[in-house]
DNA sequence: CGACAAGTTGAAAAGCATCAAAGTAGGTGG
DNA sequence: CCACCTACTTTGATGCTTTTCAACTTGTCG
C-alpha cells in the first residue's frame, strides 16, 4: 500500500497503519474517464486513492464545471461532502484508478480510538484548504499564463519531484480538463500552453512534460513559498491509541 | 458566548461547551481594519471569533491580494495555517472585533479527550472546503454580476437570514474588499454593483443592503442548492469524553 | 472648513470567450 | 495494412468582459 498523505506530517506507527488499512474496504478498480461519484449522489463515506489520478469538480447550474482538485495516489477523496446531505462534488477518474471506501463507522472508530490519526485527518483537511486558497488566488488574481505555470508547479510538487533544477512527468489531463481547473476555455488554454512552451520554460512531447526552468516558472506563478509542518509538537504528544 | 459554528452540525453538551470555553484564552479586542496576523508570521494556534467580521486573505508576490474568506462571529480563524510552518493567510479585522486564541496544547487536549468535538473540528474544516470550492467555482466560471450575486447570497445565508422572501443586512465591507473577494478590480466591482442595483434585485442605502428578489439572485448566481448534515449518525455514536 | 479616503465616471486597451472549421492522433474493422 | 472514425487539439476571426489609467465626486472626521 502507498504511503498515506498523513505521512507528510508524521510517520505513522505500524499499528496506526494497520488500523487505517483494516478500516478501508475492498480495493475497487475503474477505467479512465469514469464518474466515481456524482454531485448530488448519496454519500457512503470517504475514499482513499491507491492508484491513478482523480479530479473533484463542482458542476454549476448552466452546465459549466469547475475542477477544484486533482487527486494523486495516497489522497483522501470525497471528504468535503461529509458536511453535506448529498455529495457536493463529482469525482471522476482521469486514468485507470484503484480506490477504497472508508465507511462512516470506520471513520467514527478512528475518532473514538486513534486521537493522533484524528488530528492527522484534521491536518490534511487544513492542507487541502491551503491548496484551495492558493488555487483561488491564482484564478482570481493572475492571468492565464501565470495560472498555468502555477498548476504545473503544483503538480510537480505533489508528485514529489520539485527539488532539482528541471522536472519531467506525464500529464494525463486533457486540455479540456486543464481549462476546467484554471477557469479558462479550452481554446484559450491551448493558446496559453503554446505561449508557455514558446517562452522556453516548458517542453512538451505528447503527454510528457519537461519543466525546464523552474525558477522562471515560479516567478511567473507569483505565489509565495510555503513549508508544511512536520511532526508538530502538539501532535506528537497525542497517544496513538485510546484505552 | 456565541453559539459555535459546531452547533450547526450537533448540539453540544454543557460539558463540551465548557471545555471549549476554558481552552480558549483571554478575549482580545481590535479596532476595524487592523491586521490580526500577517502571512508569514509565527503561528500560535487557532482563534475563535466572538464578535465582528474578519477576512482571511492570501497576498501574492506582486502585491495583489485574494480574500479567501469572510469570517463571522462563531467562526474559527487561522486553521489552515496549522498545516504550515508560518501563517499562510493574513487575518484582518473588517469591523471592531473580539477574538480568543486556542493554543496548540488546548487543541491537543481536545483531540485527546473529546472525540466528538474532534470530529466536529474535522467537519467544520470540510464545510470550509465546501465554501472554498463554491467560491472558486464562482470566480472561475461566472462573470462579475453573477459572482457578486453569489457573494451576497452567501453572506445572507451565513448571517442566518435566508429563508424569507427578502433579506436586509449591514455590509461593512468596502468595495475594495468586495473586489478582492471576487477577483475583480474595485472599478469593475463598482460598475457591477450598480448594474445589480439597476436590475432591481438589490437595493442599497449607505452600508445597508436589501436583497429584494432572492430567487432571481439565486438564478443569477447559478450555484447548486445544498444542505448541511445535521446530527449525522456516525458522529452521534461518539463518546463525549474519553476516560 | 479642509483633508483624506472611498466611491464614481469615462475612454481606451488588453485579455479572454465564442463560434466555426481544419488538423492530428489513436483505435477499429474491413 | 490501410481506411476510416472519433475524440482531441489547433487555428482564425470577431466581439464582449474586464482592466487600466486618470480624473472627478462624495462622504467622513478632525
Amino acid at each position: 500500500m502507498l504511503p498515506h498523505r498523513f505521512e507528510a506530517f508524521v510517520d505513522l506507527s505500524e499499528e496506526e497503519r494497520k488500523a487505517l488499512k483494516e478500516l478501508a474496504g475492498e480495493a475497487q478498480h475503474r477505467p479512465a474517464r469514469q464518474t466515481i461519484r456524482r454531485q448530488g449522489d448519496r454519500i457512503e463515506g470517504l475514499y482513499t486513492l491507491d492508484a491513478g489520478w482523480v479530479t473533484s469538480s463542482y458542476d454549476l447550474k448552466d452546465g459549466k464545471r469547475q475542477t477544484v482538485k486533482v487527486h494523486l495516489p495516497g489522497d483522501i477523496l470525497g471528504a468535503p461532502s461529509l458536511a453535506l446531505k448529498t455529495a457536493g462534488e463529482t469525482l471522476t477518474s482521469v486514468t485507470p484508478v484503484i480506490f477504497r471506501c472508508i465507511p462512516f463507522d470506520a471513520l467514527a472508530s478512528i475518532f473514538r480510538e486513534y486521537p493522533r490519526v484524528s488530528a492527522l485527518f484534521f491536518l490534511c483537511a487544513q492542507q487541502e484548504r491551503v491548496f484551495l486558497m492558493e488555487r483561488l488566488s491564482s484564478v482570481g488574481q493572475r492571468n492565464a499564463l501565470s495560472r498555468l505555470a502555477t498548476l504545473l508547479l503544483h503538480l510537480a510538487e505533489r508528485l514529489g519531484l520539485l527539488g532539482g533544477a528541471a522536472v519531467s512527468f506525464e500529464l494525463p489531463l486533457r486540455q479540456q480538463e486543464l481549462a476546467e481547473l484554471l477557469g479558462l476555455t479550452p481554446v484559450h488554454l491551448n493558446r496559453t500552453f503554446q505561449r508557455l512552451i514558446g517562452s522556453g520554460m516548458v517542453e512538451r512531447d505528447g503527454r510528457a512534460l519537461l519543466l525546464s526552468d523552474i525558477s522562471s516558472l515560479r516567478n511567473l506563478a507569483g505565489m509565495q513559498a510555503r513549508e508544511w509542518v512536520y511532526m508538530p509538537a502538539w501532535l506528537e504528544g497525542l497517544p496513538q491509541k485510546n484505552a
